[in-house]
Order: structure tokens, then C-alpha cells, then sequence
DNA sequence: AGCACGCCGACT
DNA sequence: GTCGGCGTGCTC
């Protein structure tokens, strides 16, 4: 090659898609300077696609097999994605034993990546209609008259599944021409402001200004009111910075009157992009607090085993204050230079916890959030790019940011299962892929939780992590008191009224008459799990799922919470025709309603899914709450999740039996975790709370170690159960699932590949195959098989091989169509 | 994952 | 004989 001779420039690019490789395509020359890792391109890919990927690598090697095509666009000036970030893409691929593609569609916000749109349009220059058929010219007439249609909007009018074949012979006649519509979703927001023109920045030309306005009152209130908050001669730059547009209409002052100024050159009109989080901070004062003694003793102590250790856990009880010392670490670290990120699990926590984070960080704090809008998401990895957040407050998707210098991370409720991502792959663990995080970034790691996860702690007690506990509440607050109703015992004595205690019943009634307010947990929602004829048994089902239908009473609907389904009540059984159908359970819906019943003066509400859809109408309730309007909440778990009211004395735990034997051996870590933060609601401050636990298991011992706060004890139990079975944290697990909707291909599918992987791994390793809890979801038919990796595998030689099993199984005809999805470290 | 090409049954 | 079903393999 020359000296000096332009070689061709390739980039191999990162797609969202669920291929194992990236895609090489050709730079054109007058981008060849300019391509870089990490900036966002649109690609052409298949015959009619469109996609927005990432430039992995830039290189001069042309493809040998194939013809590279040309990138179409470049989309950022500057990287948008780190090679930091494309390294843990890969990490959680190979880890989770999913595509990088997928890991990007997920971490990536849907406005930063621009969709393709392909429409036909007709051709202006078409002018022999003769040679179209009938049905061609319909479909002429149709585009040209609409402009332009979308693929779906001519599958949809030539009532085809694909309109391939239409298009093709129209093109080929040269009808129509095909386009791509790009079109950048992501919209910044953006306030409209009013500045003086800044030759008024003089003072002679703004007194002259002044006295010419004398005959003109509207306008001379328009300059009167801006400079009241604008001090244009005292500081011009304040004038550069301008007034909000629509500062003037809220003081009722006249539209037109400005409109004249500006078009007098006076006044200008120009828009800044704002962001959408600081609205509220413009008088944002930091609060400040000093940590009590126990406190100052547990941070002194994660300080100084950050010395040794990556990551440190902090055991504290409910109400102990654990966020104090957040927030000192944060403070530091951030004094620091360093960027913090703080995860907590989905929703609930966060209105509190973030307004209070707010409050402290003001605009250092970035939120990002399932609950605000994709521009929002968009806006929040902008800024981190650019600066401007150091600090982050997220979900589990935040791990995906583009951080460049963290030095904290911090992962709240640490135990928490929906930090593990279960339906779509990457099936990733939020706290698993921080931890990655944080040590490709050389941050440090604090978890806390009050019931750490046992594969936490276990590591805590490993030395593999350092272990701070705090077990004082914080001030004046008590642990609450624990007591058990005996239902078995209580429907023995004919003490029971529907599915209520009289002993629960009248704790209620007494704390209500003291003005104070109760919680009463119960884990499901709608009306009642299940309706049922009372002459031949029969159960509403679910049509595609095998799970019987739950009753929604406002609804007056039968709902499917797995699949969506929904039908309008039925009044005779499907089996027998009778009308003696009674709904069976109790769901918040119900609990809800026979509260009120036997306590007629509380006022109830619900907080559930179903109560809770709308950003709103969660802060509305919170609020309600808070301000004393609800004497008795009924709530689902979406209550356990750090939910802090002050006037909160009483938790009522409706139903522990369905918690503590719930089919999996994580039963007992959840029950102990669900109760025990559903009993930390109770008496947050100087009021010692108390929990009541109805079940008719009373000598259970999970409740000993509840109401005795006993977590070393459940330890202990559990590692003992845990190794006996080969359960984590002794073992890694690795679910396959496999799917059909026809039972018998499921069935004969999983027996060949659980033989298979039981020959080649060791029969000791593979459990099953066996029916899920739930056989058949929204007609599919499921068989799962459990894999077991004892302690010393190496990992990722046996996620390779297994990948290659399933790869050369899935060819065989025992598994045509059989889907198969592999979920490690499964919950 | 889509989406095209390709090879077999029910209609003009 | 065509339309359209889905089965298989490719996408830079």
C-alpha cells in the first residue's frame, strides 16, 4: 500500500438484536476521520431494516465472505456508549448466557435508538395503470390518495399477513417507491424565555427605554415586572439567562403587550433546554444531620473495611437509619470527584426516599426510573455523559449507565428479588452485575439490608465481603411487638368472621379508636384468588393458563394475572349451570370491603397494583396517608418496601401460611424477609408498633425467629438445609425452561435433554424435568430442568459447552419449535 | 428476533 | 394452475 493512500474504513457494530456476533459495515470516506467506539450509528440490515447500533471496533480489514454495507448515519458527535460499558455488555452475556445485542436493547433508553420506519409512497411518474391488476391498482389508489403507507398500514388495507409479494409487483411496475422514515424519538424538553435585547444592558438606552414607555402602561407592568427580577444593569449575565415566558401570563399580565415589545426589538424570545428533574430545587437549601452514635460507629466501621474488602454489607434492623449513612458516604464521595450510584428496588421505595435525596443533592441527582418517560431515561444518560449527574438514583437497569468514575455504589434492600430481571433475557442480577461494575470502575460496594439474602451473608461470613451491623433503631423508636393468632384454633372456637380473627378484628377496632393507624398485609390482589361453584366444584379458569381466574369486583371481572386475560363475571357455572358460584379467598379487594364492614367508621384504602397504576395516583395515596386521611391501609407487598409513615402503629399480617410454605426453598428467606419488613412499618418513631400474624401454624419456628428478630438463627437453619440439598449458596442454579404449545413435545424435549445433560454433567448436577407450578401460560406449555453447579466448576467453560448442547439439540427434531430459555442464578 | 426464500395443500 | 401456509436459514 501507499504511503498516504486512503484504505477503506470498517466498524464492527453492536445491534440490538439476539445474535451472537457483531456486524461490519463500511464507513463512507467523508466519515473515515470521524468514526470512533462508542458512537451510535444507523445501520441498513436485511432488505428493508433499519437499526441503531453501537461502533464496537474501527478497523481496515474488509470482510471476506460478504460485501459490507455502508453505515447510513452517524448519530452522536461524541461517544455515547464506553468501552467500560461494551466490556460489561459482554460480561453479563456470557455470564447470564445471553447476546450482547440483548444486553444493549435493554440498557440503552428506546429514545436513543432511532426506529425505522419503511412506507411506500406512490411514484409521481407512474402512468400506465392499465397493467396493474385489480387488486394492485386498489392499493395504488389507496397510497397515492394517503400519501404514503407503512408496511403494517398495507397489510392491514390488502387484509394480507405480509405484503410482500403486493409491493414487490408494484415496485416492479414501478407504481410505488419505497422510503425509510428515520425518525429521532427523543424530544428535549425545553422552557421559552424572555430577555431583554442586550443593547438595554446599557443604562442610558434603558432609561430612555423607561421614559418612553411612560404612555404605555401594559407594556411599561411587562418591563417593570422583568426587571423586578432581573437586575440587567447590575448583572448583565443574569439579562443572557432571562425570565420564563410564562412568568409574565401568571402574573396576568398582557400577551399582546410583550408580543409588541419583542416585535419592537425590545424583549427577545428564545428557548433553553431544561431538564426535567430540577423544577422544584429553586430554593434548595441542604439539609444537614449528624449520625447518633451507633450510626457514626457502623459508617466509621464500613470506611475502614473499604480499606480491605470491595464490598461491605450493612446489616441493619428496620428503622435503624441505615439511609443517614448513605447519604454521608455519598456526600464523600462526592466531595471526592467520584460519580455514585444508589439502586433500590422497583417503585415503592422510591417517592419517599428520592424527594428526601432531592432535598439533599438537589441537582447533583439524576433519577432514573421505569416510572418516567423514555425521554426522561434519555435525558438522564445525556447528562451522565456529559458531567452533569454524579450522582444516580436508580433501578436495576441504572447498572447499564454509562459511568466513567464511579466510586460508590450503593444497593438498598440489597435482598430484594427484583433487582434479578426475570422475563426477558439478559436475565441479570442487578446487584450481581454492580458488583462487576464497581470492580471493573474500582468502585466500592455497600449492600444493606435489615434480611440480607443468604448467598449475601454467607459471603459476609466467608470474609469475601466485610459486615457491618446496626441494631439499635434509630432515636426513640422500639422494635415492634409480635404476636401470633392461632386461626386454627380461633375457627375451632367459632372465633373467626369471614377471614378475620375476632382477636384481629378487635386490635383494629382499639387502634382505630386511638386515632391511630393500622396496615393490614395481605399478598394478592383483586377480590378473591378464585371463584367456585358450591354444587359440583367447579373453578373458573383461565382458557390459555392453568390458573383459575381471580374476581376484580370493581371490575365485576374475572382476570387472568398471568396472561391478562379478562371476562366479564359469570353468574352460572361452566360445569353444571348453577347459580350458587361463590368467590373463595381473600384478596386486598375483599379485605378491603369486609373491613369496612366490621369496623364501619375507619376509613379504608387499598394499595395494590390495581390502586396504584398511575404515577399520581401513587403520590396522591402516599400523601392521603400521610396526612392522617386513612385510618386502615390494606396493602400487598408494594407496602413492604420502605413505606415510612410516621402514624403508623399496628401491621396486620392476614395470611403468613401462604407465605412460609410456598413451594420453593427460598420459602423460609422470603417469609422471614416479606414479615419482617412488613412488621418494620410499625412504630417508626417513639410508639412501640405492634404486628399481629394470623396463621395456624403458630409454633412454626420461622415465627420464633421473627418475633425474636432472629436472623443468625434462620442463617443457621438455612446453611445447614442448603448444603444438605445442594441448594446456593453452596451451589449455582441454572434454570432451562422449556416451551410448546403442545404438552407432549414439551414433555418428550426436556426428558431427551435432561437425560442428555445428565449423561454429560453428572446426574447428581440435574434435576428434573419437571412441570412448573404453573404448567401452561397463555397456552404454552412449560417443563423446566434445574441445574446444580456445586462450588470449584469452572463456569464459564461449563455455560460453553452447555450453550453448545442446547445449540446442536436445538437442530434435532425432538425439539422443532421448542423454545428454551436458560435463567442463571434463577430465583 | 424478523424476514425472505422455499416447498407443499385448498381454491380460482 | 395460483395463493398462502409455515419451515429453515441468514442478517454485515
Amino acid at each position: 500500500m501507499e504511503i498516504g493512500e486512503e484504505r477503506t474504513v470498517f466498524v464492527d457494530a453492536l445491534l440490538p438484536l439476539p445474535i451472537p456476533r457483531y456486524f461490519t459495515y463500511r464507513v463512507p470516506r467523508e466519515w473515515a476521520e470521524f468514526v470512533q467506539p462508542g458512537l451510535r450509528v444507523v445501520v441498513p440490515f436485511g432488505t428493508k431494516k433499519v437499526l441503531t447500533g453501537v461502533i464496537v471496533t474501527v478497523h481496515h480489514n474488509p470482510p471476506k465472505q460478504y460485501q459490507a454495507k455502508y453505515l447510513l448515519e452517524i448519530l452522536d458527535d461524541a461517544p455515547l456508549v464506553t468501552s467500560s460499558q461494551i466490556a460489561l455488555f459482554q460480561w453479563v452475556a456470557d455470564y447470564y448466557m445471553c447476546y450482547p445485542g440483548e444486553v444493549f436493547q435493554v440498557a440503552l433508553p428506546a429514545g436513543l435508538k432511532i426506529s425505522s420506519q419503511s412506507k411506500v409512497q406512490a411514484n409521481p411518474e407512474f402512468s400506465s395503470p392499465e397493467t396493474l391488476t385489480d387488486k394492485e391498482l386498489a392499493l395504488y389508489v389507496e397510497i397515492r390518495d394517503k400519501g404514503a403507507l407503512t408496511y403494517d398500514e398495507l397489510a392491514k388495507f390488502a387484509e394480507v399477513k405480509s405484503p410482500y409479494h403486493l409491493i414487490k409487483a408494484l415496485v416492479g411496475k414501478d407504481a410505488v417507491i419505497i422510503f425509510d422514515e428515520l425518525k429521532d424519538r427523543y424530544t428535549p424538553k425545553v422552557q421559552r424565555k424572555v430577555r431583554l435585547a442586550s443593547a438595554y444592558e446599557d443604562k442610558l438606552v434603558l432609561t430612555d427605554l423607561i421614559q418612553s414607555l411612560e404612555e404605555k402602561p401594559k407594556q411599561m407592568a411587562i418591563l417593570l415586572h422583568y426587571l423586578q427580577y432581573i437586575p440587567v444593569l447590575r448583572s448583565p449575565e443574569t439579562n443572557q439567562k432571562g425570565l420564563a415566558k410564562n412568568s409574565f401570563s401568571q402574573t396576568g399580565l398582557s400577551e399582546s403587550s410583550l408580543q409588541t415589545l419583542v416585535k419592537n426589538q425590545v424583549f427577545e424570545i428564545f428557548d433553553v433546554v431544561v431538564s426535567r428533574f430540577d423544577e422544584a430545587d429553586e430554593n434548595f437549601v441542604p439539609s444537614s444531620f449528624t449520625l447518633n452514635a451507633p450510626q457514626e460507629k457502623a459508617y466509621q466501621s464500613i470506611l475502614s473495611q473499604f480499606q480491605e474488602k470491595d464490598v461491605v454489607l450493612l446489616h441493619g434492623i428496620t428503622g435503624s437509619g441505615k439511609t443517614e449513612i448513605y447519604i454521608k458516604l455519598i456526600q464523600e464521595a462526592l466531595a471526592n470527584g467520584d460519580q455514585v450510584l444508589y439502586l433500590l428496588p422497583e417503585i415503592a421505595l422510591t417517592t419517599q426516599i428520592v424527594v428526601r435525596l432531592k432535598r439533599i443533592f438537589g441537582e447533583q441527582v439524576g433519577i432514573y426510573h421505569s416510572k418516567f418517560s423514555d425521554n426522561e431515561r434519555v435525558e438522564v444518560w445525556k447528562s451522565i455523559v456529559e458531567g452533569k449527574y454524579p450522582f444516580v438514583v436508580g433501578v436495576r437497569s441504572s447498572v447499564f449507565l454509562p459511568f466513567k468514575n464511579l466510586g460508590l455504589i450503593i444497593i438498598d434492600e440489597e435482598h430484594e428479588t427484583s433487582f434479578k430481571q426475570a422475563d426477558p433475557a439478559p436475565r441479570y442480577h442487578a446487584r450481581d452485575v454492580a458488583i462487576v461494575l464497581a470492580h471493573q470502575q474500582k468502585a466500592k460496594v455497600l449492600l444493606g439490608s435489615a434480611t440480607p439474602s443468604m448467598e449475601t451473608y454467607y459471603q459476609a461470613k466467608q470474609d469475601k465481603y466485610g459486615l457491618v451491623v446496626l441494631k439499635e433503631r434509630f432515636g426513640a423508636a422500639q422494635l415492634p411487638e409480635m404476636h401470633l393468632i392461632d386461626t386454627k384454633y380461633a375457627n375451632r372456637m367459632k372465633q373467626m368472621k369471614g377471614g378475620f380473627s375476632v382477636d384481629l378484628i378487635e386490635v383494629l377496632a382499639e387502634n382505630l379508636k386511638q386515632g391511630k393507624q393500622s396496615l393490614l398485609f395481605q399478598n394478592r390482589r383483586g377480590y378473591s384468588p378464585y371463584l367456585q361453584c358450591q354444587d359440583c366444584d367447579w373453578i373458573a379458569t383461565c382458557h390459555q393458563c392453568d390458573v383459575s381466574l381471580t374476581y376484580h369486583a370493581r371490575e365485576q371481572e374475572l382476570r387472568c394475572h398471568y396472561c391478562g386475560h379478562h371476562e366479564s363475571l359469570l353468574h352460572r357455572c361452566g360445569a353444571c349451570g348453577s347459580a350458587q358460584l361463590k368467590t373463595m379467598g381473600y384478596g386486598t379487594e375483599k379485605l378491603e370491603e369486609e373491613l369496612q364492614l366490621h369496623l364501619p367508621d375507619a376509613r379504608v384504602a387499598r394499595m395494590d397494583l390495581d390502586t396504584t397504576r398511575s404515577k399520581t395516583a401513587f403520590t396522591s395515596l402516599i400523601t392521603e396517608i400521610q396526612k392522617g386521611q386513612v385510618d386502615v391501609l390494606v396493602g400487598t407487598q408494594m407496602v413492604a418496601k420502605g413505606l415510612d409513615f410516621d402514624g403508623l402503629s399496628l401491621v396486620a399480617i392476614f395470611d403468613a401460611d401462604k407465605i412460609i410454605n410456598f413451594p420453593d426453598f427460598r420459602a423460609h428467606e422470603r417469609g422471614f424477609q416479606l414479615i419482617t419488613q412488613v412488621a418494620g412499618r410499625a412504630g417508626r418513631r417513639e410508639v412501640q408498633g405492634q404486628v399481629f400474624i394470623q396463621t395456624n401454624q403458630p409454633t412454626h419456628r420461622l415465627f420464633t425467629y421473627i418475633q425474636e428478630g432472629n436472623y443468625e438463627q434462620l442463617y443457621a437453619d438455612e446453611m445447614i438445609e442448603r448444603e444438605g440439598y445442594h441448594y446456593p449458596p453452596f451451589t449455582r442454579l441454572i434454570k432451562l425452561v422449556m416451551r410448546h404449545y403442545e404438552a407432549r413435545n414439551v414433555e418428550t424435549a426436556a426428558k431427551d435433554l435432561g437425560q442428555l445433560l445428565k449423561a454429560k454433567f453428572g446426574n447428581g448436577r440435574v434435576l428434573g424435568p419437571e412441570k412448573p407450578l404453573i404448567e401452561r401460560i397463555r397456552n404454552q406449555y412449560a417443563m423446566e430442568i434445574l441445574i446444580k453447579l456445586e462450588k470449584g466448576v469452572a463456569l464459564a467453560t461449563f455455560k460453553k459447552q452447555l450453550r453448545e448442547e442446547l445449540d446442536t439439540l436445538s437442530t434435532k427434531p425432538a425439539f422443532k419449535g421448542v423454545q428454551i430459555i436458560v435463567d442463571v442464578d434463577c430465583n
